[in-house]
DNA sequence: ATATGAAACTTTAAGCTTGAAATAATTCAC
DNA sequence: GTGAATTATTTCAAGCTTAAAGTTTCATAT
């Protein structure tokens, strides 16, 4: 899968494949670094950052499926991240009066400006990793990468 | 991180944030269909496919160290990995004469097989998942992955 | 020869991840 | 209104992942 020097495969369909691979090691990289820089620096964790970034731009909070649906992982998964970050006091669940299934999950005052913080701080990395990648660039792969992840998503 | 929809950030430096985001989501989500398809079809893992890949590229077999570095995982990680394969009959290890701390890995007779089924159907799942992609596209598109990379990997 | 350090690998603890099973609450058909 | 599906969430087991600590082996400088 993270295939990456050596014989460069041919044939029909290869292009896509080498794109695949490209994509992976791109992200894979990139990730890497910024949860080596997210624990070192603020010692949390990727997918903590990542439900924090979904409750900070909900600031009526969500549930936990719509967290889970958001951040294209599963319930189960979300329900540990969340227990995690309630135990530190950065998110808040809130029973509802409506449906007493599910709960409102928001961030704490607290969790709300430590996010911020390594918000800023997240995007100084993004701009130093991609840095080389001007702005013009970026934009073109962008759209790129929409255009084909909206075609066969929602297929099933 | 994986941001989606919703009140499109601007200023500078946006774009290669909303860049990484897009990236992040796409591999995501390819990823998390073709976890599943390996589950659902050959009853196997994306790690465990990961895996077989890079030692089917390479029949004199590997280091461990070398797969480590070669799939961007933890050295611990790929020896429980490995371990499994190797339960599995998919994989050996053969102790070197020359050096005792190292075992070249390498695919079994049946691991090699069944790594040529399973990567026919990899190959037609991608050309599916990115059939929408031109092969023009897709050509421009890793072309401007593997630059970026070059660009700041190996920073440290 | 022998310490000293480096290298290759494994082990461990903690956390992330999934899919499936279990719980609980709601909705809907009758 | 009762029972049957549906929905929201949690729990669970198995596996993946990392960073750090530990083991064994090798290289090298005395």
């Amino acid at each position: 899968m993270v295939a990456g020097p050596l014989p460069a495969p041919s044939g029909p369909g290869k292009d896509r494949l080498r794109l695949w691979i490209r994509l992976l090691r791109a992200s894979r990289t990139i990730e890497a670094e910024l949860r080596e820089r997210l624990k070192k620096e603020f010692n949390t964790t990727l997918p903590r950052f990542d439900v924090m970034a979904a409750l900070y731009r909900a600031p009526e909070g969500m549930l936990m499926s719509d967290l889970s649906r958001f951040l294209l992982v599963s319930n189960g998964n979300v329900t540990g991240i969340v227990d995690r970050l309630v135990s530190e006091g950065l998110v808040a669940r809130a029973r509802r009066n409506g449906d007493r299934r599910t709960s409102m999950v928001r961030l704490t005052e607290e969790g709300t400006q430590a996010f911020a913080t390594i918000a800023a701080a997240h995007e100084g990395w993004i701009g130093e990793l991609l840095g080389k990648v001007s702005e013009d660039d970026a934009r073109r792969l962008t759209g790129m990468l929409t255009s084909f992840r909206s075609n066969w998503e929602g297929r099933e």
